[in-house]
DNA sequence: GATTTAACCGAAAACGTTTTCGATTCATTA
DNA sequence: TAATGAATCGAAAACGTTTTCGGTTAAATC
């Protein structure tokens, strides 16, 4: 443990552990003279400060704290990626807590987040979560929040998403241009913002379109995973309705399981029934036929979000009014195999 | 800001910081009587410990360091999301790097890891590691490492892996045994542990059942992508080898580009050419035909090595000796379409 | 009644930084 | 020559805890 301190240094230089500190931290009163002497013996004793003493004088931990449903995600782990590079370039190390979509379990997280003074946290909201109190709360003692993804409307704070409404309505009018003329929509719970958000831009499509909206094409896919939702729901759908030509699914996931059954009964994609997905996983170019999905920019939304975050806290620090944003990513239509007649 | 303090709690009381204190870590100095009071006290003006003046106090963070390659990836997301379970049940936190594959990185972000003074640092090694002095470097100041997945045989710490060898000998033992005859093998790059020994595990497999280790049928896959190495290689297998009927490739990623490529020319699986994988990602359920693989238990991993390294940072806390293990998981063949002929 | 013991509490130091404020030196100016 | 100013540096307090060690009270023992 040869955990070298200010201290050491100064005894080394024959001078007091103030110069060395003000040495180090570029103050104006200190020679070129000490001022080099001190960056030298700070590099033959290798010395690096305790972040601890640090943080509990600067009463900041250069810590960022992320909460989100579920690591094991290909868009959350993109979007880690983009929050762990953005705050790495600017001197943050993070944090990362699972909510595994429960509410209790994401109100825990937080609160850990808070008592380890984390200068600020991004969260996506879990699936249960409809109380925002314990998000409020940390807003209100001064550590700065960004949403993202899955985010709440009624909170205040900055928040980076996608236009989930739009994206949907674009995906719909999509299916409807190419000629599709019954179109089924595999929608999330009821709770989440971009479940809501997907169903109202397919519901906007297809009137817009002078398409009847009818309920029964709407199938709902709450369970625990999205693959067995989307299989077990393509066999009610093709039970139920014959004349289904297109399904729009919430998420590639959901379409995948789709696909699957349909190539289960022998169903042909698009010919008889096509599939839209939505956010682009890497396993969507994969499947057997590609499918067709809506790119949603995991890395740019956590790198966003991150960014925002930083930029709050330098605000906060500095006592000058932040002004919340929301910014929306523009996503866009991948056309592949799932929805191309020939 | 209305963090209430230790002196806070006391004024309130009107006892000493330090009769605050010891009621809260136990002591036993300390009448039931002042202990209720001071829990009660403690409840209504919601006090949480300074994290910061904790670790300064004691010299630890309660928090673990992570080095992975890359984030996006079904098994490392696994591996993290075992970590990060483990670690909140024992009460730490866990800061998440990324080497990227890269040496100059890994080293760069171990070095933060040790001035952000984490208890102990869990590290799968990338590809191009193949000079370990600054794990050894990390270890001799005292910070427990545990290495898992991508290990480094050389270094002296605690590590967690799945027995690649065996498992590949397995796998190449089942596709003989399944009467194939001429199986080719996808390895990876020449430097992981990991890929060495799954290659070795593949040469094994065929000298003990008697057929001749062919060097051309060993096609090399360390580009960026693994999907894209196994369809180019794939591409030059089939034009190279017309006689070959089963792949074995050493990551489910190069398996799903060889049926990719399969598909695409109408080469039938497996009844012209079975493809094996390894590691069971989601992934391979999902393709078709459906992948047989190793499943390496990627949660598990993760959990036993950040149970390992807990210990061990508790162990040297106490001044106990430690002493290093290296735990082995084992692995099971899922089989699946993509190998058994009818 | 004097002494020991047990029960309970608090003063103060320590962890390693950062920062304020004053002190010292030396050259410069009136 | 005395006063001013600039250039350097250091003492000390502070951040919020934990822990050692000693002190005080009251009950128990001789």
């Amino acid at each position: 443990m040869n955990d070298t301190r200010l201290i050491d240094i100064a005894a080394a230089l024959g001078i007091s552990v103030t110069t060395v500190s003000k040495a180090l931290k570029g103050y104006t009163d200190i020679s070129d003279n000490t001022r080099a002497r001190v960056l030298e013996m700070v590099a033959t004793m290798n010395y690096k400060p305790n972040a601890n003493a640090v943080n509990l004088r600067t009463n900041e931990t250069k810590t960022l704290g992320v909460v989100i449903p579920t690591m094991v995600h290909h868009f959350f782990s993109s979007v880690l990626n983009g929050i762990i590079d953005e705050a790495e370039n600017r001197g943050y190390l993070v944090i990362i807590l699972q909510s595994n979509e429960k509410y209790e379990l994401e109100k825990k997280q937080i609160a850990l987040l808070q008592q380890k003074r984390v200068d600020g946290i991004l969260i996506s909201l879990s699936n249960e979560t409809d109380n925002f109190s314990h998000i409020n709360d940390a807003i209100k003692k001064n550590t700065p929040v960004v949403l993202f993804d899955k985010i709440a409307k009624l909170v205040d704070c900055s928040k980076v998403i996608i236009n989930d409404r739009k994206a949907a309505y674009d995906a719909v009018t999509y299916l409807i241009n190419k000629g599709y003329k019954k179109i089924a929509h595999f929608r999330g719970s009821y709770t989440p913002q971009n479940s809501i958000d997907r169903f109202l831009g397919y519901k906007k499509a297809l009137e817009d379109h002078n398409i009847p909206y009818d309920p029964t094409l709407v199938y709902l896919c709450d369970h625990n995973s999205d693959f067995e939702d989307g299989y077990a729901n393509a066999q009610k759908l093709v039970a139920e309705h014959k004349d289904v030509d297109a399904v729009f699914a919430i998420t590639d996931l959901v379409a995948i399981g789709i696909i699957k059954y349909l190539n289960d009964m022998h169903i042909k994609i698009p010919e008889q029934i096509a599939v839209f997905g939505f956010s682009n996983w890497f396993m969507s170019t994969v499947i057997s036929p590609k499918l067709t999905t809506i790119d949603q920019p995991g890395y740019d939304i956590g790198q966003r979000a991150a960014a925002i975050l930083i930029n709050e806290i330098a605000q906060i620090k500095e006592h000058l009014p932040v002004i919340h944003q929301t910014i929306e990513l523009p996503t866009l239509i991948i056309e592949r195999e799932s929805t191309i007649r020939n």
